[in-house]
DNA sequence: TTTGTAACTGGAAATCTTTTTCATCTTTTA
DNA sequence: TAAAAGATGAAAAAGATTTCCAGTTACAAA
C-alpha cells in the first residue's frame, strides 16, 4: 500500500537520451516513484537496499545528478542545508546572476493570489516560501552574452 | 572600492535581541555587507581573516546561523547544492509539509507579471527561479494543530 | 544467439564539510 | 569583586561527497 507509482512513465525519457537502463538506476527510479518528500542519497540508498541489496551509494549520487540533469526530478530547498548565505533586509526575495554570481534583493509582493491558488488545489495550509530568480545581472548582460 | 556598505543598520537588531556585539561578529557582518553574493562559511571565513586573522571557521557557522534565525541573513539556493530531491513531472513546483515532509507540486503559472517587476526593477533579464511553498498538509493540518 | 565495447557499477580511499568538545577568555550581573 | 552567563577558537570526531580503479553489464551489431 505504499507503492503510489511506478517509475515507467521515466523509461521513454532515458531511452530518448540513449541513457542505459540498469538495476541500480531502476531501483533509484522505484524508490523516488513511492517516496514522495525529499529524498538524501544516503536515503535513497537505504531505502533502494530493500530491493538491490548490492546497491551502492556512489551509484546513487551518479542517478540523481542525472536523473535532475534530465528533469526527471527535483531539489528540494525547504530542509535548511544549504550552506550559501547573502545579507537581506527586510520582506525580499534574491535574483542571483548565473554568470558572476552578484545577488540582488527585490521586495516579495503579488504571490497571495498563487498561495490561494495552491490551497485550493492541494489542500495544504501555506505558511511560508521560497523564491529565488536567476539570470543575468545588468553588468553581464552588457558585456557579451551567455 | 570594494566597500558596499557597512554593518551599522544591522547593529540595532543585535542589541534589539540582546546579542554580543563581538569582534568575530563585527567581521563577519562586514564581509556579508561588503559582498553581495551567496557566500559560504569558509569563503566568508576566509575572507574575514584579511580584518580579523584570529577568526575560527566554528565562529562563522555560528554566526551565520544566529544571522539568520534574526533575520538579517538569507540562504541562496541558486549554487544548487542541496542533496535533497524528489520526483517531479512537467513544469511544476513543490509544496512542502513542515510537518511530515510530503512533497505535492502544483503547476507553475502567473509568475510572468512577477518576473517583468523583477526585470524593470534590478535590471536582470530573468532565465529561471526557485520557487517552493512550504505548509501543512491536508492530513498533518486534519491531526491537531502545529 | 554470440560478441565487442562503451557505459556503468560499487568498494576503498581520499577529500571536503560540519558538528562536538573543551579549556579559555570576555562581558554582564549581583 | 565575585559569580554567572555568553562567546571564542583549536582540535578531534563525525558526516558527506568525490575520486580511483578493477571489474561487470546493457545493448547494438555481427
Ligand atoms: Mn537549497
Ligand atoms: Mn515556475
Ligand atoms: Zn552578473
Ligand atoms: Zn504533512
Amino acid at each position: 500500500m505504499k507503492k503510489i507509482s511506478s517509475y515507467k512513465p521515466w523509461v521513454e525519457t532515458l531511452k530518448a537520451f540513449g541513457v542505459r537502463l540498469t538495476l541500480p538506476r531502476k531501483t533509484v527510479l522505484q524508490v523516488l516513484a513511492d517516496n514522495r518528500e525529499g529524498l538524501t542519497p544516503e536515503e535513497v540508498c537505504r531505502l533502494g537496499r530493500a530491493s538491490h541489496p548490492g546497491l551502492g551509494l556512489v551509484t546513487v549520487y551518479r542517478a540523481l545528478e542525472l536523473f535532475e540533469k534530465l528533469g526527471m526530478i527535483r531539489r528540494v530547498h525547504s530542509g535548511g542545508h544549504c550552506q550559501s548565505y547573502s545579507a537581506s533586509f527586510g520582506d525580499t526575495h534574491f535574483v542571483v546572476c548565473t554568470r558572476c554570481g552578484r545577488v540582488t534583493e527585490f521586495p516579495c509582493c503579488g504571490l497571495l493570489p498563487l498561495f490561494a491558488h495552491v490551497r485550493a488545489r492541494t489542500g495544504y495550509e501555506v505558511t511560508g516560501h521560497i523564491l529565488e530568480i536567476t539570470g543575468l545581472c545588468p553588468d553581464c548582460v552588457k558585456s557579451g552574452e551567455n
